[in-house]
DNA sequence: GATATAATTCAATGTAGGTTGAAGTATTAT
DNA sequence: ATAATACTTCAACCTACATTGAATTATATC
């Protein structure tokens, strides 16, 4: 995997890789929507929750809309398609098929160009 | 899915969301074992490598061996059992199929508790 | 217009942790 | 014994960032 494409997909993780950030994750995966509800289920004021709801849009991994009838109501929402490509790429990355057997580039059993050489 | 199963996984992606660190563990995917050619590809410094491979470790992400022949080297490498644990807890955690529809449980839309009584 | 509600933005704080350089440990070679 | 090698550990620094409280915005209600 490209270097880039590593430290991608390391941002994203720094992202998911806060416990209050993925709680919130997670409880949007079981459908609960307002920035109200998620503070009281984790106990986390509305204002900290605004700002881990930001971390988690700018990511893309998130979704809001304002409610129609009643505009100073945002509903939060996974973003699927986003879902859909972290999987995939987590998949890929952490495929086990990827993991390769090769010998160390260094090390006592590695003859070094330097001592080919020599031996010539 | 619980807060401390959300907060564990939470942390196994804080040691995988540091773009050095995940860049070691693509490069122990492929193969690489040892310190100093991790330093070379990544044009790190050996001690800091050494304290990555340590947050690696007490992951249980990665494993260790010394050289057999010469204790000085030791190899590095993925912890295959780690891997696919890891694989199955982010499948299980992303899965699009969690995604729950769910009405909110505050906004206009909503009857309270407190408006039924009212009403009544 | 004045007040209330839902949420964001701003400024300040505190700290976890990545990075660096130097010293230390273990092992091997001379 | 001395030096070299491979790696770790330690102490210090510094920056990113989670958290907090207050101010602000936007919308709705009275």
């Amino acid at each position: 995997m490209s270097k880039t494409s590593s430290t991608e997909l390391a941002n994203i993780l720094k992202v998911l890789g806060d416990p209050s950030r993925l709680a919130i994750f997670d409880l949007l995966m079981q459908g609960v929507q307002c920035n109200c509800e998620l503070g009281d289920q984790l106990k986390m004021q509305m204002n900290l929750i605004s700002h881990h709801l930001k971390v988690l849009r700018d990511a893309g991994l998130v979704d809001a809309v304002r409610d129609e009838t009643d505009a100073r109501w945002i509903y939060y929402s996974i973003n699927r398609q986003a879902l859909g490509q972290l999987r995939g790429r987590l998949n890929g990355f952490f495929d086990p098929a990827r993991i390769q057997s090769r010998q160390p580039a260094c090390g006592p059993r590695v003859i070094s160009e330097k001592s080919i050489v020599s031996l010539r």
